[in-house]
DNA sequence: CCCTAATATAAGTCTCAACTTATACAAGGA
DNA sequence: TCCTTGTATAAGTTGAGACTTATATTAGGG
């Protein structure tokens, strides 16, 4: 429960960078190169690091490649952008996304118990990696 | 043009605890000492550390805070969300957000043009700081 | 075939921000 | 008035990741 694949989307999302590509990507489909170009011009980024920048959005589903000669195409991936939605429905004024009015109604209970405060066995944990 | 407010929210956004809290403020409000209880029940992070965390949520415009006597009440803040929801419009299907569909057009072929690669003077820039 | 063009990967550097502990501040209650 | 409880701020450390340059890879063209 309560594990979409929306992580890797807000993570990738979380750079201002792959923001603007993805924006770049909003008016249409475009080659790497075309991308790196646009980028090195307004934010004097280099190529391989618009690579790389296009790799985590890849992985993270956020876009789209198709080859074409020695050209990669890129394009903005819905798939990825819906996961990113429905998190968002989570705050959608009223009800909690998938749960029906009484599993909310429990969820909310449920909750209050929990914040009441009980905190003791301190696991351990370190740092969150997020490769 | 282009300049929304969603850039801090999606900073905020992009990691995975603060992500976290706002899960657990789409289920209600919430003083930060209970937030700070299950978060260090569940990933072992101190209380200075989810200040931290909620400080910057709240300088997104992603949660609101009320006092009440010496606590803090903390919750979900709609125009914030608002705001990340609006940046996703760009790739609503179809068209492009507030766009008419001439302007969509113009839009597209001022793009295609820009995008044919032409690449020189390049400025300078160097890491873009995001405090 | 080799050369060029388009992209990706390798390897290394350096900044920033997410943590830590320690402490300050504010609001009640005894 | 002090102590306690709840929260924020200060100061310092450290790892991740966003860059860099250099090089590998792949596809076509002459």
């Amino acid at each position: 429960m309560s594990g979409d694949g929306a992580e890797a989307a807000f993570d990738a999302l979380g750079d201002p960078v792959r923001r603007r590509v993805m924006e770049l990507l909003a008016e249409g489909e475009a080659p790497a190169g075309a991308l790196a170009a646009i980028l090195k011009e307004s934010l004097g980024i280099s190529q391989p690091a618009v690579s790389q920048h296009l790799k985590v959005l890849r992985e993270a589903g956020l876009v789209t490649v198709r080859a074409e000669g020695t050209r990669r195409i890129y394009g903005a991936d819905d798939a990825g952008l819906a996961r990113v939605r429905a998190w968002l429905e989570r705050f959608a004024d009223g009800f909690a996304g998938p749960l029906d009015a009484l599993e909310t109604e429990l969820a909310r209970g449920k909750r209050e118990r929990r914040l009441q405060g009980r905190a003791e066995p301190v696991r351990d944990r370190r740092r969150r990696g997020a490769a």
